[in-house]
DNA sequence: ATAAATACCTGAAACGTTTCAGCATGTAAA
DNA sequence: TTTACATGCTGAAACGTTTCAGGTATTTAT
């Protein structure tokens, strides 16, 4: 079994078109229900050639002729964890689920998705080369985007990204309106010490954990709160070493940068003998699948994901430069709070 | 901004060719490093104009000379839930994990991933349209596959099939082996009362759950006990249904068909007031990350995806027809038995 | 000195589409 | 009767690579 196939040569248009008695141009335009320019018999006549010969229209050199590929790219960044060279698992599953939410909107207009979770310094030429339709980034990139990208027009959509960019086009979430739900949800509860469990708060100003900090902390500060920060890596382990900062903070209510870490946070607080949510509620962020199968269920704030990546393919066909689309998150209510 | 791209024109191999002073040949020599065709000062020259010119490779119209799209695909059957049309979360976290690996061993040839999770009944297309150099099948297909992958020689490696095929290679991990590992842990924490909970363990031959239903049977037949079957839906849910029968039958010990259905069980378990993994011990199947963020965190089989997944991307480069890889499956130890 | 081999390079024909200008023919308007 | 326009179709030129069959020099063997 030869690497190349050397199966039987493909029918081509011309193929059809030789059979059909008509010329390739009449096939291209059948094939593309161009109505208005093959009278109905022709059509019909070539569109049972086409079926009795098993003709599978070549997309590359359609993409080649037409400039449309119709290849759109994930470009996702940090899936990978870069010192074990392990897919992060504490990323993977909000990744997996915008992987399949996305295919599933391209797929409703014929386009295909291409995956690139490579090295950071080599998306530029993944975008490039495979003559990319368009893009969605996702993650956060180190360095500025290069103006390459501006000069060859590629459409590309920022994912998650809050640093505003004048070429290029954004979806986000209400990341402040999420944390100011969550504290309002603890409040409301009749919780008095709050705390938010976030990675990497101060690195960034830009980071969605600083952000969803801001928000849980003017939400606190309309209210008369004060709102406790314990720094520790967003993870399962992260969270579960905040589990002692907590309880010596003596915090009762506690929101989690993401589900993952509320979960981790979860363990050690029941580790250490505190009941969730009795002595401590828990509010996570993302509401993964994760999020129903820990216990007890994560009470938690819906990000959003489906309107999200819809946003995303909308803007990718039709979205202005620069233009930024937000959707508003939602509380879940579960029993972790 | 224009749907397509009105950028200046791209920068060609002729443009390169022409500015170095030397055939276009020339140039996709050097660019395909063939040192043996060209002397080291031409293609220094060469490299340098490549460089200044900002010069990217078309892979479409490479594709369409050389038949080689560079293209891999993955064909994902069942990602959606036919119902509510959205991705099962039950499922998603192994696809996810899955897509990542798979794009990670394919960035390292230099191949792109393309993502097909849509209606059953257009894989076909997109495996024939697309050019793709090959593809991986994941998930139970209804149809027989057809015979023009064959007629049109598409490399295609299904993964986790246990359906013979003459044509096409397979990728799987030892599921009997996998069976007997839970049982014989089980039975070596003197577990007196086993029993299965897995979906459609009857329904089909070839069925995943099926074949770890019978290793288990055949472990326990061997050592004089008995496996009782729980048959319910594969899913966190149907597990936590699965804990009234389980507990019922006085089982001391379970092994589930999936970690998601072993995380319902537990909470079934939990909430009946069993413990686990004192009252009852539950092992998983498949190690998922999740194994690790429930309580007690899962003792599981581990179905060995890197390996799995190195081993599909072997055959697609170099399989014979109908070659199969089997991967041994590990126990892994945690808490929750 | 001639023949053979080697090193380096080129011209041109694919690959399979899309698309545009143009060409008949028939029909409606002037 | 001429002009204009619509309809249905075609020829041929792109699109940007790869690759193969040569074609010069230059070197080596005879």
């Amino acid at each position: 079994m030869p690497l190349l196939s050397k199966a039987s040569k493909q029918v081509t248009i011309h193929d059809v078109a030789r059979r059909a008695g008509v010329s390739i141009a009449t096939v291209s335009n059948v094939l593309k229900g161009r109505a208005s320019e093959v009278s109905e018999p022709t059509a019909e006549r070539v569109r049972r050639v086409v079926e009795q010969m098993g003709y599978v229209k070549n997309l590359n050199a359609a993409a080649l002729s037409s400039r449309r590929s119709g290849l759109i790219g994930a470009i996702l960044i940090g899936v990978f964890d870069p010192y074990s060279k392990e897919p992060d698992p504490e990323i993977n599953p909000f990744y997996g689920e915008f992987v399949f939410r996305l295919e599933n909107e391209l797929q409703a207009h014929g386009d295909t998705l291409c995956i690139y979770a490579g090295r950071e310094e080599a998306y530029v030429n993944f975008l490039l080369e495979r003559n990319l339709d368009g893009a969605i980034l996702v993650g956060v990139i180190a360095k500025d985007l290069p103006t390459v990208l501006e000069r060859r027009d590629v459409r590309l959509v920022l994912f998650d990204s809050f640093v505003h960019h004048r070429t290029h086009m954004r979806v986000q979430t209400d990341e402040l309106k999420g944390g100011a739900l969550a504290a309002d949800f603890l409040i409301a509860r009749k919780r008095k010490h709050l705390a938010f469990v976030g990675g990497a708060v101060r690195d960034f100003p830009s980071n969605i954990p600083a952000i969803r900090f801001q928000g849980a902390s003017r939400a606190c500060d309309q209210s008369g709160h004060r709102l406790l920060l314990v720094e520790e890596w967003t993870s399962f382990e992260g969270g579960r070493r905040a589990a002692h900062r907590v309880l010596e903070l003596k915090a009762d209510g506690v929101i989690a940068s993401a589900d993952i870490m509320a979960a981790g946070l979860i363990r050690g607080l029941q580790e250490a003998g505190a009941k969730v949510p009795d002595d401590v509620a828990v509010v996570g962020y993302d509401d993964l699948p994760l999020a129903r199968y820990v216990s007890p269920p994560l009470t938690t704030i819906r990000q959003g994901l489906p309107e999200k990546v819809r946003a995303a393919v909308e803007l990718l066909r039709d979205g202005e430069k620069g233009e930024v689309r937000v959707i508003k998150p939602h509380l879940v209510v579960r029993e972790s709070a």
